[in-house]
DNA sequence: TCAAAAGTGTTGGCGTTACACCCATGC
DNA sequence: GCATGGGTGTAACGCCAACACTTTTGA
């Protein structure tokens, strides 16, 4: 066994949609190191403990939430030799989902929209990335997307998961045709709700489907919305994005 | 910090296709716990080294074999409380594919067919599942069956990798179409191969391409081959497998 | 009445499946 | 010649992007 132990930790990437952006769960340090500086909730494991545990755990004892086993997967390990100026501490990443309805219990914890985090402390700049990444390649071939819909919600409430989750703007009629005939997506209600203006939509729970067959299709339309102009090239240097599908290793 | 440290090891699953069969490299425990079973290669983790690092080091160490970082990758963490009798021990199981010409170098090691396996030590049937469906799942999206080819190979060649990880038959021609229209995922040599009987195939070189766009489709046609006969009716009880794409978390 | 959102119908393009058919080689 | 495997051509089908069009609400 020798004597080169670790600190074993868990980090969560807790991830939300809130005002139509895809927003994360960020503390801050409570203490040296990187003090008082953003970072993602997590803690030490303990000696009896598994690892999803340990994330459900911490993730309540820093910011009050609670997540079920469902919406809570692991990422990754991350165990570079110097990432944390203690020691030698193995992290491992997980990654959870929320309805955009939740905010952290007490002041301890906020959340940011993605696309403004800064610098974090350790490598958690990194885990967020991986997280993202996984986030989105998820939506493609899961029913995922629930995840960030409160208990019952309309066609165009799961369209703007999609649509920030992805940062792309999809077509309402052909998204609407897509999910409601993927058997055991979505469960109708028979309710409708009005949101305001227009057609009142109707209100669906999540089904018992997990896999979507065939898988949506990301970047129906190019990212040219909201001021962030993207030159026709850079669109995609790559034909996929990263993550589960293409980027996560074995390049 | 507190006191609640772990032994970190890494194991890894070793895959190759070898005779048509998908087959994974296993050891002899060369100590107790678990003396003489089967059980992956792996061993612990040294005080500055990275995981990827030491994933390459114990393969070479126990079994002589070499892996570049691009057929290499990691599968994920397990540290249940009693996995190991010995104390606490978290391991980084890791994903490598090789080429089927590829022997272990010395005794200590040897290939056997994943369809064969039978319990291993710890947890490592655990892990050996979590990685064969993390490649049947790759396949799918990624040029990743030409790592399990040497460097020059037919299209046949590969169509058999697909047939072997997937377990599956797959239409010769329509193969043959889809992997040389796909840029970037083959790059023809201008030289041919005679292979015994019939006209000779065309030699190629992996090309850049590490995304399949659009994804290979799994299951073609129904595994009736090798004598396990499947009633029409249990082919397909949900529409498509399990693993990344489906049973692979956040269910 | 108009704008906005929900939802349906239709069409053309693309990728795939299934299979007919030709090519090149060993026996 | 014949069997075997390599490789091309093609028609039918299914899915999906695009978009015309209808329905239902609030202002």
């Amino acid at each position: 066994m020798r004597g080169n132990l670790f600190a074993v930790a868990v980090d969560l990437v807790v991830l939300t949609v809130r005002d139509d952006r895809l927003c994360v769960l960020l503390v801050q340090r409570p203490a040296p190191p990187f003090l008082d500086e953003p970072a993602l909730p997590g803690g030490f494991v303990r000696p009896h403990e598994d690892l999803l545990d340990a994330a459900t755990r911490e993730l309540m004892e820093e910011t009050g939430l609670t997540v079920d086993h469902h919406h809570l997967e692991q990422l990754g390990s991350y165990a570079g030799p110097d990432r944390d100026p203690r020691g030698r501490v193995l992290t491992v990443g997980h990654l959870a989902l929320l309805p955009g309805l939740a905010g952290p219990a007490d002041g301890s914890g906020a959340w940011h929209a993605v696309r403004d985090v800064g610098p974090l402390a350790f490598d958690h700049a990194r885990i967020l990335a991986d997280g993202v990444e996984r986030a989105r390649a998820k939506l493609e071939y899961s029913t995922l997307a629930t995840s960030f819909c409160p208990p019952e919600f309309t066609v165009s409430q799961l369209r703007r998961v999609y649509e920030a989750v992805w940062d792309t703007t999809i077509d309402p009629r052909n998204f609407q045709r897509k999910v409601t005939s993927t058997p055991g997506f979505l469960l109708p209600t028979g309710e409708k709700v009005r949101t305001g203006r227009g057609r009142p939509g109707q209100l669906f729970r999540r089904g018992d489907a997990t896999a979507l067959h065939p898988p949506m299709l990301r970047e129906p339309i190019p990212a040219a919305a909201r001021g962030v102009h993207v030159p026709a090239q850079e669109r995609r240097p790559e034909p996929v994005g990263a993550g589960v599908r293409s980027g996560g290793g074995l390049p």
